[in-house]
RNA sequence: ACCCUGGUGGCGGAACAGGUAGACGCGCAGGACUUAAAAUCCUGUCUGCAGAAAUGCGGGUACGGGUUCGAUUCCCGUCUGGGGUACCA
């Protein structure tokens, strides 16, 4: 019984083997590595580690779409290829599960977001799984499961237990701190809050609250005020991009600026640190660019100038360019500086509220993105502290209250923005730059000698920089001041679906929960509707406010900041990671995500890693020793152009019931050229009624993309699409109706997504993973187009016909390789190599067809060649290569054969064919032989016929040899 | 507005340190095999001019300048697509 069973699956084996059945080679092979636990990894091995690391997705209702797996794919060919080259791999993948979209759909649904958000990611990992990653889901993590967060809210306890000494530029214990105040106060090195004076017997007779609001001063995890966006129509807080020009996006309500208690995490005391590390690890330039243009540390000075009603009082500016203290001709206020009231005077009252009440309207994206100038006089002046000249104090909402003092000084010959305030408000201009300001535009030159400057006539601006902060020093008005553009970060938002605070108030007082309570669970709700006062959730809950619980929850920020240490020791419930499994993995070698995270997640886990390094949690203090962006894959959008009618109302009917559509081709043509030619169509679809109707417009609508081939629309097909097409018609140019294109962000609502599980159906996950790759650049952005797939699946079965034929079968044979053969396979070698390291994926791709072209047109079929080409295709398409793998005849996994290296030797050649070229002008071509000594090569391209009939008696001044390509000859 | 980044055939892209621009793939055109289709294979495919042809000469990497013997690559300016701008992830 047994045997007639093998026979049988050997026959169907062979059946199998004759052709390229992908779906049952990649399912086979998907189900036992699954059971051969192939990819789970251990932390202790006798092989180097590599950690290579996906930024983990957040699992969206809407599922994969084929932009998403681009990383992940990128990442999976070089965990492969590092497995192959022997390095035990840390490979893991995992959910950033805490969101916003996740807790509107609850709102919308009333469905709880765990519910969803479970289902969501059961989704992620059917379509993921269809890929065959290599990921060891063993290690898998959730942000949102209480086994998680629990570390997240002990790591928040830690920094709001831990104060930065800017001496020894590193986070304590905030135990240290109160032993210092203890002993000598404020006096000691300790205290950099200018307002806190105390001795040490002041500070032992504060009260408990009196302490603990000085202590929470320097925390690193803070309680503070801060404006949110606060529509009072829905009762929440809203962010950024849930606001459009002062409104809410949904329902349209107005939305103003609101203050409320928010937690903050004082990154800007790493600010430095943050800004050093970048020279420590592997990012892009630009990637380095961006983040240190975010942290924008300025070297400049804090002066101030003095009321001229009452000089007792003064206005703190912070300026980058103290030079050009006698250009000073206004001074701008941020709206919402503290010294607006004292400064505005009776006559200039009403205009300042107007104002402020316009301000209050606007995001701080559009104040300081608007072209448009705005800015109201205050009414008062202000004295030059150099000569006393009086200046005029404004107000504009292009200053910031966060940024240096919230106020400055303007110089309208040297700064462009402060130069159009002049120019709108009519503001008389000095010149400090002579010759360099022509009053068209300001010049913001340092290199000026400078001119009506007082004390400062003649002298370079440069060198004025430090005698300006030098006189200020003497004279206590000002003093040299390194500022920075980064903020605190807002660590705290009034919705429910975050990790809940673990902290309790109590008289005002913010008290940490012991660690022995955590996690702190987030407990379930009815209603998802915020809380009174713009509080979250949590508020309505009389079980948490009894309890008197924080009723903030965290950012989506929370969860991601330290993910990548989780995966080192998932499962540990003793502490966050073992300092052991962190020891072992050390840094992630290789993140891959994009870069709109740049200035947000690798930030915020950049501090973190550092603050816990500082507390010796971990032995290291950057994350991410290199980084890799992959670009977005864009949706081309495809649209159907409808045209819009004025008639009578039973034409406006029709319209809607029997809408016409128009070919791209014609859609530009005038309103008037088109009446005619298509007042037919519409009367034939119509009725004679529609020669009455007037086209007034054609707007151009989303269409599925799956409806469309290249750009031409399958008609049926639209027809079915939705009942309300069934009747349409088409103005065809050429029998055919084209469709309009764009290249669009993908997204659902744009029917633009293509699913990567249709593809992998169609093509294979083999040709899926290649053809991604094989689109372009993994850093660069570029439209889906779905067309070229095809090649790349050409390439798979051409690649099987190396070792099966369709009639004959196996193929392929153990014969000695020719050196032809040799010398393919070692080119490809070296290329594959340098190309998959370089994370050049498209151009290995590329040369992985044409080395199977090359093989197939030497036919060589031969055991020793084919299995080297396996596994240099095994990191791109892991099901075939394992297939085939095992095919020729080993037991083991691919994963485990030994990386084919190089020879030289087969790719050595004796003479090459150089270009030779006279002024870079290519005129002819020489065998040269490669071993021929620089002289001898001169000698032999002067001696040739055309050479010299080129130079026509003259002597070069130059021979050039380009990186062994050619010989250029410099006349 | 500011910061970052890209722009090369009909299309995706290649050219890795400034050195023969257009590799590889798609599409298209023609051909072979087939009753036919699918599949497969072969040939051509930036462009203008000349030529029966092999081929030759010129132009060409968004646009305008510059540096260089030589520029897709470096520099300056302009136009334009994409990402970010602090509560989307």
């Amino acid at each position: 019984m047994a045997k007639i069973k093998d026979l049988h699956a050997r026959s169907v084996f062979l059946l199998v083997h004759m052709e390229y059945s992908f779906n049952a080679i990649e399912k086979k092979w998907q189900e036992r590595w699954k059971a051969d636990q192939v990819y789970k990894v251990y932390n202790n091995s006798t092989k180097p580690k590599c950690y290579v690391l996906d930024m983990f997705p957040y699992p969206s209702g809407t599922g994969l779409h084929v932009g998403h797996p681009l990383g992940y794919i990128a990442s999976d060919i070089f965990a492969r290829y590092k497995r192959l080259k022997g390095y035990n791999v840390l490979h893991p993948m995992g959910y950033d599960a805490f969101g916003l979209p996740a807790e509107q759909f609850a709102i919308d649904h009333g469905i709880h977001p765990a519910t969803s958000t479970k289902q969501n990611i059961k989704n992620f990992r059917e379509q993921l799984d269809r890929i065959g990653f290599s990921f060891d889901w063993s290690r898998q993590i959730n942000t949102a499961e209480p086994s998680y967060y629990k570390w997240t809210q002990w790591i928040f306890l830690q920094l709001f237990n831990s104060w930065f000494d800017r001496v020894e530029n590193k986070a304590k214990h905030i135990g240290e701190l109160i032993s210092s105040f203890e002993k000598q106060g404020s006096s000691g090195i300790h205290s950099y809050h200018a307002n806190n004076s105390f001795s040490s017997s002041e500070w032992k007779s504060y009260s408990e609250k009196q302490q603990q609001d000085i202590l929470m001063e320097y925390r690193l995890a803070y309680c503070g005020f801060g404006e949110v966006n606060w529509c009072e129509a829905l009762g929440t807080v809203l962010a950024n991009d849930e606001v459009i020009n002062g409104f809410s996006e949904r329902g349209g309500f107005p939305v103003v600026k609101k203050k409320l208690r928010q937690w903050y995490l004082r990154i800007t005391e790493y600010a430095d640190r943050l800004l050093a590390g970048l020279e420590k690890v592997e990012f892009s330039e630009a990637m380095k660019e961006m983040q240190s243009n975010w942290i924008g540390k300025s070297y400049g000075a804090e002066l101030d100038f003095a009321f001229e009603r009452e000089p007792s009082k003064k206005l703190r500016v912070y300026t980058t360019r103290p030079d050009t203290i006698f250009g000073v001709d206004f001074m701008v206020i941020a709206p919402e500086h503290e010294l607006l009231t004292d400064l505005t005077t009776p006559a200039q009252k009403r205009e300042v509220e107007t104002y402020i009440t316009y301000v209050k309207s606007r995001s701080e994206r559009e104040r300081i993105a608007e072209k448009k100038i705005s800015g109201c006089f205050t009414g008062s002046y202000v004295l030059n502290p150099f000569n006393s000249r009086k200046i005029p104090v404004w107000i504009s909402e292009y200053v910031l209250a966060g940024y240096g003092t919230g106020a400055i000084m303007a110089v309208p010959c040297g700064d462009e923005r402060d130069f159009k305030f002049a120019q709108q408000y009519k503001i008389p201009i000095t010149n400090i730059i002579g010759s360099h300001f022509h009053g068209e535009e300001a010049n913001p030159t340092k290199d000026a000698l400078l001119e009506n400057s007082d004390f400062l006539d003649g002298i370079s601006m440069r060198d004025a920089m430090s005698l300006v902060i030098e006189k200020l020093e003497s004279i206590g008005i000002g003093n040299k001041r390194v500022n920075y553009k980064m903020r605190d970060a807002a660590f705290s938002r009034q919705r429910y679906w975050g990790e809940p605070f673990p902290i309790i108030w109590k008289n005002g007082i913010a008290y940490p929960l012991d660690e022995k309570d955590l996690p702190l669970e987030l407990p379930k709700v009815d209603s998802y509707k915020p809380g009174p006062d713009g509080e979250g959730p949590l508020a309505n809950l009389p079980d948490w406010t009894s309890k008197h619980l924080e009723t903030n929850t965290m950012p989506g920020y929370a969860g991601s900041s330290w993910y990548f240490l989780r995966y080192m020791d998932p499962n540990n419930s003793e502490t966050f990671c073992s300092r052991t499994a962190s020891a072992y993995w050390g840094q992630v070698d290789l993140y891959i995500g994009g870069t709109e995270h740049a200035v947000g997640h690798l930030l915020y886990s950049r501090m973190w890693t550092k603050f816990l390094f500082d507390l010796d949690l971990i032995g290291f203090d950057e994350p991410y020793r290199k980084l890799v962006n992959q670009g977005m894959i864009q949706g081309s959008s495809r649209f159907v152009y409808r045209i819009e009618i004025k008639g009578s109302d039973k034409m406006e009917a029709l319209a809607k019931q029997k809408p016409v559509f128009i070919s791209a081709g014609l859609k530009n043509k005038k309103l008037s050229e088109l009446q005619s030619s298509i007042k037919n169509i519409l009367i034939e679809s119509w009725g004679e009624e529609a020669s009455e109707v007037e086209i007034i417009s054609i707007s151009g609508l989303h269409v599925d993309v799956s409806l469309v081939d290249g750009m031409e629309l399958d008609i049926p097909a639209f027809k079915k699409w939705r009942s309300d097409y069934s009747n349409a018609s088409f103005v065809l140019e050429n029998d055919k109706y084209i469709c309009g294109s764009e290249v669009e962000k993908m997204s659902k609502s744009k029917f633009n997504t293509v699913n990567p599980t249709e593809l992998v159906e169609r093509y294979g996950a083999d040709t899926f993973r290649m053809y991604e790759m094989f689109l372009g650049p993994v850093e660069q952005s570029k439209p889906w187009d779905t067309k070229g797939i095809e090649g790349v699946h050409r390439f798979l079965r051409k690649l099987w016909r190396l070792f099966f034929d369709e009639i004959k079968g196996r193929v392929w044979t153990s014969e000695t390789a020719t050196a032809d053969e040799r010398k393919v396979i070692h080119k490809a070698i070296k290329k594959l190599d340098e190309d998959t390291d370089r994370f050049s994926f498209n151009t290995a791709v590329s040369a992985l067809m044409i080395t199977v072209n090359e093989l197939g047109e030497l036919k060589c079929h031969k055991k020793e060649v084919l299995e080297k080409l396996l596994i240099l295709l095994a990191p791109y398409a892991p099901h075939i290569s394992e297939e085939l793998w095992h095919e020729i005849g080993n037991e083991y996994t691919i994963l485990d054969a030994p990386y084919p290296k190089y020879d030289e030797k087969f790719l050595i050649e004796s003479e090459k064919l150089y270009p030779i070229a006279i002024n870079g002008k290519t005129r002819t071509e020489l065998n040269i032989s490669l071993d021929a000594s620089q002289q001898q090569v001169e000698e032999m391209v002067l001696a040739d016929e055309t050479v010299r009939k080129w130079l026509n008696g003259v002597t070069p001044k130059k021979i050039i040899y380009v990186r062994n390509k050619m010989i250029n000859l410099v006349v």
